[in-house]
DNA sequence: TTGAAAGCGGTACCAT
DNA sequence: ATGGTACCGCTTTCAA
């Protein structure tokens, strides 16, 4: 059914008809709600692609999934997915095979150039992104979800990083542990690099020489967890706590820790970043894992939020969100142990 | 840059540079390079809107993401856009916050028919699923991620989710156990019927009596694992093995394993369905974890394909895959152990 | 308050 | 092999 059709069942013209259903204030009320009324018995809607071309308007937000399913984006998304229930504004995933943000330049270029969109989303930037600066540079609308150093002027939201890690850091300080592992996301992400940082500050701030050969970087897998702490137990002195990236990579922990006759929460204190999974709670680990939390689920809700404001004219300049985040104490922590014999 | 304006650039007609562009074989070859050549220095590219509105295509598969931000939607969607990359084709992901499949029947009713997708692939049906139903009386191409049992004729790419579990559970009993719980997915699910009924024949045709206390359903979490393999544990006689459904069930199982002071791999055999995610694989579980494999990126792959099989003509009724699981035994799996004493 | 008609930016039929 | 032009279905001036 189109418009044209609809409008003649009415005996209207498709100008009124268009009015009443857009919304328009100059429309009669009676008939605005006749047409309404209609609209619904006949099912007509109207042709998306037409209203498009017509109005320069996509309805839809992207994001650049890359080749890694990563679980944090899922999440992530399922959060936009959930603010933007009801708008009538999809997720366009943009495929590529490319992981570094420098190769999926291309695909963001096309992506807001080919009308597709109305913004994107620009996940886990480099302190000065590529992304940023080309988006910015096509007067493209976009959401930076994390932070970069970047000049250009950008809308984002971010969680504290930094905070978080200092007072992880800090806490296992306070507990007596000099040997702390840091194993953090990949090289090079702001995010890593904030992470650092307040690892690194915590240490200075209470007059422990910062190691760095106690920090690893790498992505958030299982595995990585396992390997880096097993390896690093096998150290003499072996470290006494561990501060894990993600929840995936506290698992390899705990595995090699107990691999090694060793009890997490005595032998070994952990603290981990937890985005809050609904199948994987610290909670619920053995012993309960001690977490700097923040939800990835709201933050994409956040991101569809501030992005919809973005797109109804609120200044870029002016969306910035920083997020506290959570520590949570649980049983993977506790004093260091006197000594640790390796 | 628009059509008309670049095609006047080149002293050709709007016509002439479509079809060169568009591929069209009566085109002049020098020409035809011509035209690309100054596409790419002019940056011209055709106004994706107007396209889909004069075509009628939209340019984008269509899936519908729940709630949950399931880590095997993720995956699968991964797979998709690895085989969609460089098709020129997106994902749309069209938000819900209804999780049952029959309150999600408007959404697909509105995806189908509002010309933003081509296609739309269904996730987890129901033996009799309305959605399958729906878009068949619509008349629009989906294919099914999964299998039912309606009439309808309809694509669908699935894995063989009753051998799979005909064969894990007949090896553990082919290893002496005879109580062996099952932590399903959840009720209703046409994979969970399937995976029942592995499960069943497997003892039948081995002469067990088959205990419904023994199968557990529920979603793929973590806690649900952990809390259902505990209570299992305290019950005497105590069940010897467990399948479970998912690598994150795997977790809470092996957690409530060892809380019970029990072995796995000695006390207690556990076999489960691994996805392929690649933060959290079963070979580095201690102990290895004996699993039942298929790789949903592959089938996100195959399904991507497939749909643009569907789009390319190919009968729904021709498009039914049935993908053969394997079956990898590692060390969580031995023998029932003579006299459980619980 | 309603309607007529000019686009939006392409594609594809029908000529040439 | 190339060009003229009638749509695709809707929104939005401009006029009434």
């Amino acid at each position: 059914m189109k418009l044209k059709e609809f409008a003649r069942h009415l005996g209207l013209s498709p100008t009124t008809v268009s009015r009443a259903l857009g919304g328009y204030p100059e429309v009669n009320e009676q008939t605005r709600k006749r047409v309404a009324e209609e609209a619904v018995r006949l099912g007509y809607r109207p042709n998306i692609n037409a209203v498009r071309l017509v109005t320069g308007r996509a309805g839809a937000i992207g994001v650049v999934m890359g080749r890694t399913g990563e679980f944090h984006f899922a999440e992530f998304m399922s959060g936009m997915a959930e603010r933007l229930d009801g708008e009538d504004i999809d997720i366009l995933v943009s495929p590529t095979t490319d992981r570094d943000s420098t190769d999926q330049i291309p695909i963001y270029s096309r992506l807001a150039t080919s009308g597709r969109v109305d913004a994107v989303v620009v996940h886990s930037p480099k302190p000065n992104d590529e992304r940023i600066a080309l988006l910015h540079d096509l007067g493209f609308p976009f959401l930076v979800h994390g932070r970069s150093e970047t000049e250009v002027p950008h809308a984002w939201l971010d969680i504290d990083n930094e905070g978080a890690l200092r007072r992880a850091t800090s806490h296992l300080v306070d507990l007596g542990h000099k040997r702390i592992v840091m194993i953090n996301g990949p090289a090079g992400r702001t995010f890593s690099l904030h992470r650092d940082k307040g690892y690194r500050d915590a240490l200075q701030e209470r007059g422990i020489a910062f190691d760095p050969r106690l920090v690893a970087h790498g992505h958030f897998t299982d595995e990585l967890g396992f390997r880096l702490a097993r390896s690093y137990l096998e150290q003499s002195p072996r470290p006494t706590a561990f501060v894990a990236g993600s929840m995936m990579t506290a698992l390899g922990v705990y595995r090699a820790v107990r691999s090694r006759g060793l009890t997490i929460g005595r032998d070994i204190s952990v603290i981990a970043h937890d985005d809050v999974f609904p199948y994987l709670t610290p909670e619920n680990m053995i012993p309960s894992l001690s977490a700097t939390r923040s939800s990835m689920r709201s933050a994409g809700a956040r991101s569809a939020d501030l992005v919809l404001q973005l797109l109804g004219g609120r200044p870029a300049s002016e969306i910035h969100e920083l997020w506290p985040v959570e520590l949570i104490l649980r049983e993977s922590t506790g004093p260091a142990p006197t000594e640790a014999k390796s």
